[in-house]
DNA sequence: CGCAGTTTTGATTCATCTCAATTTGTGTGG
DNA sequence: CCACACAAATTGAGATGAATCAAAACTGCG
C-alpha cells in the first residue's frame, strides 16, 4: 500500500514536470479535445516541454525557425507582426487552452512574435510528430483542422471589425469577446482584469490609444461599464450588443 | 494502332468530364503541389465533379452545409461575410488555382459566401475524403496545413493593412497583390483587369466605394498607373512599393 | 518616496465618409 | 443595330469621427 503510494507521488512528480495533457484541465478546451484517453496519452507522449514565460518576454520571434506549436496552460500572450517601417501591429490575444504559432505552418518560420502579457506557461508542441500522430489518429487530424479553421473564422471576424465599425462598435465587440473567453474557462464573465495596455488593445483593434481611453470613458459615462485603469467591470452587456447589432446609421 | 489511339481519345474525354489533377494546368500551384505522379492519381480520384458558376451566381451561401473545399479551376470569386445588420464585407478574392471554403472547416457549415466574379470552374474536393487521403499521404498532409496556415497568414496582411494603413497604401498594396497573382498565372503583372466594382474593392479595404475611386484617379495623376473603368496598367511599380513602406509619417 | 510608464482629458487637424450631381459603360429588347 | 434603362464610376462640397499634439493625473515599482 505504502509502496503503492508512493509510485503514484512519483509517478505525478514526473507527469507534472513531464506535462501531462491526460491530466490538464484544459483537455476540453485544448488539442486533447473529443480524444480517447488512449489517444489523450499519446498525445501526452508528445508534448516534451512545459515552458515558463516570464512576463514580457517573447515565447518566440517572427523570423524564428517554427518547430512546433504551443498551448497555452496558463498567463495571457499578444502575437504581433512588424511591417518594414517599423509600425507594428497585435494580431491576437490569446489565453489558457488557446493555441500559438499556427502562422508558421505555413512556411519554415515564424511570420509573428508572441510575448507573454503576464507570467506564464505554455507545453510545446513539436509540429512534426503533431502531424505524424493526427495520421494515425482521426479524431485529432479533424480537431487539428477544425482549429485551423477556426482561426481562419476568427481571423475574418477581426476583419469585419476593423474594416466596417466605429471604434465604439469595435471596442465593444472586443470586450464582449474577452468577456466569453473568461466566462469559458470559469472566470466571471462581467469582471476582469485588462492585461494589456490601452495601446495594444489600439493597436489590435486599429484605433490610437487615446481613442481607446475615451471610448472606455465614454461607455462608463453611458453606465455599459465601469473602468478602473485595467480592471473592468460589465454593467450592461445587453447595451454593449445593442452597439454592435445598431446598423451603421 | 488504331484502337489504341481511339481508347487514348475515350480516356481523355473521360477524364476532362471527371476532371483531373493529373492533367490540371495548375497543380503546381493547387493542391496537387509536391506530390508524386502517383500520389497525384489518387487526388483525381476523390474528385468527382467539376462545377460552372455563372458570374454573380453563388457557389455557395454562408449556412450551407459543410461538404467539400473548392479549387477555382476557371475565373474569379470574391467570398463574403454578412453581419447580422445587413452589413455586409468582402473577405477575399479568388482566382484559379486558389481554394474556397476553408473556412467551413470549422464547423459544419460555411461561414461566408462565394460568388463568381465572372463565368467560372471550380473542382469539388469532398473534405472527408481529403482527410482520409491525407492521412495516407504525408506530403498531401503537409499540403494542407499549410495551405491552411498560409490562409491565417495571409488574413493577418489584411488585417495588417485595414488596421494600419491609409486608403492609399492599402489600395497600392491591394493592386501590388493581384499584379502578383496574375504573375505567378502567367499573365501581364503589369495590366490586368479588375473583376470587381469599386464597391467590392472598398468592402474589401475598408473604404467607401468613392474614395477608392477617387484613390485611384489620384495614382493616374502621380502617373503611378493608369486606369480606365476596370481596366489597370501598372506604369510605376516601385512607386507604389515605396507609398507602403513609407514611414506613417 | 520619487520616477517612469500608463491613462485620462482637452483642443485642433485631417482623412475619409456622406450626400449629391454628372458621366460613362453595359446589357436588353424593340 | 440602335436606343433606352440601369449599373458603375467619377468628381465636388461639406460633415464627421478619429488622429494628433499637448498637458495633467494616476499607478505601481524599485
Amino acid at each position: 500500500m505504502s509502496s503503492g503510494t508512493s509510485a503514484k507521488v512519483l509517478s505525478l512528480s514526473l507527469n507534472s514536470l513531464k506535462v501531462a495533457c491526460s491530466q490538464c484541465n484544459l483537455r476540453e478546451l485544448c488539442l486533447p479535445f473529443g480524444l480517447s484517453s488512449h489517444e489523450v496519452h499519446r498525445l501526452d507522449s508528445l508534448i516534451e516541454t512545459r515552458r515558463k514565460v516570464k512576463r514580457g518576454q517573447h515565447l518566440y520571434h517572427a523570423g524564428d525557425v517554427f518547430e512546433a506549436i504551443y498551448a497555452v496552460k496558463t498567463g495571457f500572450f499578444k502575437t504581433d507582426v512588424l511591417l518594414e517601417d517599423g509600425r507594428d501591429q497585435v494580431t491576437g490575444f490569446q489565453m489558457a487552452g488557446e493555441l500559438l504559432g499556427l502562422d508558421g505552418i505555413s512556411g519554415d518560420a515564424h511570420t509573428c512574435s508572441a510575448v507573454a502579457l503576464e507570467d506564464s506557461e505554455v507545453c510545446a508542441i513539436p509540429f512534426a510528430e503533431l502531424e505524424n500522430l493526427s495520421s494515425d489518429i482521426p479524431t485529432l487530424q479533424r480537431h487539428l483542422h477544425r482549429v485551423l479553421s477556426r482561426e481562419i473564422v476568427k481571423d475574418h471576424g477581426v476583419m469585419m471589425l476593423l474594416g466596417s465599425m466605429r471604434a465604439e462598435e469595435r471596442l465593444a465587440a472586443f470586450l464582449l469577446n474577452l468577456s466569453q473567453r473568461f466566462l469559458a474557462r470559469g472566470y466571471s464573465a462581467s469582471e476582469f482584469h485588462l492585461r494589456m495596455t490601452r495601446e495594444e488593445i489600439g493597436s489590435y483593434l486599429g484605433l490610437k490609444l487615446e481613442t481607446v481611453s475615451r471610448t472606455f470613458s465614454h461607455f462608463q459615462d453611458s453606465g455599459l461599464i465601469s473602468v478602473q485603469q485595467k480592471h473592468i467591470r460589465i454593467m450592461n452587456t445587453e447595451g454593449l450588443h445593442q452597439l454592435i447589432k445598431q446598423k451603421n446609421c
